[in-house]
DNA sequence: AATCGCAATGTAACTAGTTACAAAGAGTCT
DNA sequence: AGACTCTTTGTAACTAGTTACATTGCGATT
């Protein structure tokens, strides 16, 4: 009854008598304030500091807030704060199990810095990561977390335009323009071809994916190339994947002079390629060594348990997340920051069989 | 120096003057006015509808733009459209395949549709999903996908209060109270259970991972349960992922009577008993059958392929972006929808050896 | 020449909150 | 009793855009 009057009163607002009521009004705090029979201000009050309202007038307008079922709306007090509390993570995928791991950290620890995450796929292409990354600014992201280092310029003038702090992960870079947090690929892959040559293995396939709009894979086979006095090392690309680890392996081993041992990028390529190694009559590490890049959880389930450099990816997202909080707080840009990788040697890795 | 007396000029504002200013401000529209010299109106035009600004004006404007590096606040457009223009996610985990996998393919689609996606974690909590639901609609998400039937009471509370579009996935129930969009657990389980019978399998070890708040877990193993007629079957319950696997299938083999076929409940599961057998030198499918339910994208390459209920994943976040969109779009609730799953037999599945 | 129509632009009122400041009232101290 | 403080509340001006409506001025009809 006393609802229907104060809609009815509120009716006399301009914007009522507009085509523009196609679905039912929201109560604003203005109404709460005329049901409640108090000032607007005094709502605000009840909602933001309670104790500094009386107890009496506390209960009549949290009643007419229930009453009418009221709800802030959030832009209303982003306008006021100028916080959206919403950052955005621009990631290639979200079917590698590497990316997922990586925003799932990253979501937790914002969480507990009371920001939440808007996830965007790129597919590695820069020219898509900048519209989404545009869009994402413009539905009031207030920082972006890019992977990799290829970006389009455009992203950069998104930074310079907005002022809009933004960290790139995945690889770590000194020299890059906008913060890293990452760890070093290069030494990664060093790391993965030192355990396979101190082993004994002098002929190594590296089984790796696509190259476009991947540097981590670049920088890794870069290092590897390098490296290339230590052993002779054979290259094989796939597709992405774990049928892509098959392909490539296949054609590893049909090699003349066939690798003792296979350096594989990623785990989910190794698991391709214990996969071929078994459909080939193949033992590990008996005849063929195999390890990853990554360490992925059912890494150390595989029969035999897959030797594997593990990445700090978790890691990753959870300090992503807390330089870019910091950042937006502060205005003041972090710092770039690597993190270790690990080696973990397990039962996929031993010396070749003629040694 | 002209943009120097304007924000001279624009001091005289009465919060230039008090202790707020922390950051340097950013430009406003007024002040893109005053720059240009023309009214707020045609600024804001130039921005919206620049064909019927004069191309002579619109230079100016856009100049003035540019020279104050200006962007619109998101949070002012908002508050004036009364859209966002972000929907949020609730899942589990990121740490599972296929829960990345949907939330990719409704990224994608909403992504078309001109929305952005908020996704949180809630580790199957339902306390948790509901404070990180209301935080998702504080900050501004029209729409919600959750996951799974069981939830908090305080999700419906919300769906209540806001007139919350609440779209549930990864089940079909035509009488839950919000949409539903998803497969039947119960079906896809018996699938499995068909294929392994139709075969010949008689003993059969059903290999799960946890039950506490994972109720596509307990749909399908009441299905089982309700068609133990048909074949014997023993429950074989491990820790999330491969390594729950090969634990559950290790238990599974020490069985006096020990099962000739396993179906597993994901492909995951799957791996890990697939790793546990070959640790255990036992032949697939000639000394033991497995399938699997999802079919990952690895499932067709395992060495040898793994049998396994294709569910629509894709298909189902593609849908539920869909379905939330034009909920938010035309305010009419959307009908639940089941979504198909598909038997693909592969090499890990054959006749019991004794027959 | 007067009127019409249209394009281009400006004024001011909206959107829904927050908050500085003012004011009123009650209780306490001198 | 008067001055003081403290709590509680209200008024109105902010936040940064959008937009309905009014106005101006020009060229084309009649």
């Amino acid at each position: 009854m006393i609802d229907a009057v104060r809609l009815a009163d509120a009716s006399k607002r301009a914007w009522c008598l507009t085509q523009k009521v196609t679905r039912k009004r929201r109560a604003t705090l203005r109404d709460v304030a005329q049901a409640a029979e108090v000032s607007v201000a005094t709502v605000s009050r009840v909602l933001n500091a309670p104790a500094t309202v009386s107890p009496i007038t506390r209960e009549r307008v949290e009643g007419a807030i229930d009453n009418l079922r009221f709800m802030r709306s959030p832009a209303a007090r982003a306008i006021n704060s100028g916080r959206t509390r919403a950052v955005a993570a621009l990631v290639p995928t979200l079917d590698h199990a590497i990316f997922a791991r990586f925003l799932g950290a990253m979501e937790t620890r914002l969480g507990e810095l009371g920001l939440s995450l808007l996830v965007a796929t790129t597919g590695g292409d820069p020219d898509l990561e900048e519209r989404k990354a545009w869009g994402l600014v413009e539905i009031g992201a207030e920082g972006l977390i890019v992977s990799g280092v290829s970006h389009s310029t455009g992203l950069d003038r998104l930074a310079d335009r907005h002022d809009l702090p933004i960290v790139a992960t995945s690889f770590f870079d000194p020299d890059a323009t906008m913060p890293t947090i990452g760890y070093d690929n290069r030494a990664v892959a060093r790391t993965a071809l030192d355990h396979l040559t101190a082993l004994g293995h002098r002929r190594i396939g590296v089984i790796h994916g696509p190259l476009e709009g991947n540097d981590r894979t670049q920088a890794r086979l870069d290092a590897l190339k390098a490296s290339s006095d230590r052993a002779q090392l054979s290259f094989h690309a796939g597709d992405l994947g774990v049928g892509g680890g098959c392909r490539a392996t296949a054609a590893a081993l049909a090699l003349p002079d066939r690798p003792t041992a296979l350096l594989c990028l990623s785990d989910v390529i190794a698991l391709g390629a214990m996969f071929e190694l078994q459909r080939a009559g193949l033992g590990i590490p008996g005849d063929m060594s195999v390890i990853g890049i990554d360490d992925l959880s059912w890494s150390k389930h595989s029969a035999p348990g897959l030797t594997s450099v593990s990445l700090p990816v978790s890691e990753m997202g959870a300090e992503a997340a807390a330089a870019l909080a910091s950042w937006i707080e502060t205005q003041e840009r972090p710092d770039h920051r690597i993190l270790s990788h690990l080696l973990v040697p397990r039962g996929s890795t031993g010396p070749p069989s003629g040694v």
